[in-house]
DNA sequence: TCTTTATGGTGAG
DNA sequence: TCACCCTAAAGAT
């Protein structure tokens, strides 16, 4: 989603909207207010994505597991069999929305109204979220109890990790799902926030391949499937860890598969 | 042509 | 924790 609402600024951002188009009736009224307007900057906030416009409203939208962003010249239309549900359109380019049904349009100063903005916890990806602020909030009072494992999917907790990123994070920190930060003595705690803050960093520039540079640039000369290579445990039970050469696990975890290896991330 | 799965999220109990 | 919502693609039959 950081990603995308690059991509929608620089096509589109700090232009005059000539089409504002909404799948879903509600929303209809809010194509005349937005036609015409300047769409001011784009920003994420964790998954969500936040269009705002000069006059302070903010087109929301969360992706899922099944929205997908498209980018055209104005006036063409990607070959697809999704359906469109949000369509936003300068006099140069269009960026367009398919398959997502979390759309929703806020009033100027209505942002903290939206539960899913309301819940949202540190933003890894905002600017105020360097290794020293993550640390720092992972042992506040009201997560240090809490297992890694759970805490990790939590939105309220950090924004923007998902189910992928929760796997290699422990991997890259070295840690058992179970443990809560009351149980991480100090270079523990440090390295979990430093994984944090670089495997998101990292998804951003690579498009989601947490596994080390190095050890992807070798595997793919070597003909590797991607789905084997981009992920230091995430989708590879019953493939062997990268370090120890022992098998790795999956388990269910807050009703999401975890991966896991047993000997690098012990309990 | 089915059934299942998915890098997600909510609300009930 | 579970049932459910949402949509599309992959997998099974």
């Amino acid at each position: 989603m950081y990603r995308v609402a690059c991509r929608i600024q620089s096509d589109i951002g700090g232009q005059v909207m000539s089409e504002v188009w909404f799948a879903f009736d509600r929303l209809e009224p809010w194509s005349k207010r937005l036609t015409g307007r300047v769409l001011e900057r784009v920003d994420t906030l964790g998954k969500a994505l936040l269009l705002n416009f000069e006059d302070g409203s903010c087109i929301y939208t969360h992706n899922q597991l099944y929205g997908r962003w498209m980018f055209k010249p104005a006036g063409q239309r990607p070959d697809t069999n999704r359906q469109l549900r949000l369509a936003l359109g300068s006099e140069s380019r269009s960026a367009l929305l398919y398959s997502a049904s979390e759309i929703d349009v806020l009033e100027a100063g209505q942002l903290e109204t939206h539960p899913f903005i309301a819940r949202a916890g540190l933003d890894v990806l905002s600017s105020e979220a360097d290794v020293d602020r993550i640390a720092a909030h992972v042992v506040d009072e009201a997560y240090r109890r809490r297992q890694l494992g759970h805490l990790l999917l939590d939105q309220g907790f950090l924004a923007g990790v998902g189910n992928y990123l929760r796997s290699e994070i422990l991997f890259l920190s070295g840690l058992h799902w179970q443990l809560r930060p009351a149980d991480l003595d100090e270079g523990q705690l440090r390295g979990f926030a430093e994984a944090v803050h670089a495997l998101m960093w990292r998804s951003v520039r690579t498009e989601g391949i947490t596994n080390d540079r190095a050890r992807v640039v070798e595997l793919e000369r070597a003909g590797w499937k991607r789905r084997d290579y981009r992920h230091y445990v995430f989708n590879r039970d019953g493939q062997v860890c990268f370090e120890c050469d022992r098998p790795i696990e999956r388990v269910t975890v807050s009703g999401r598969r975890l991966y896991r290896c047993p000997v690098c991330q012990p309990g």
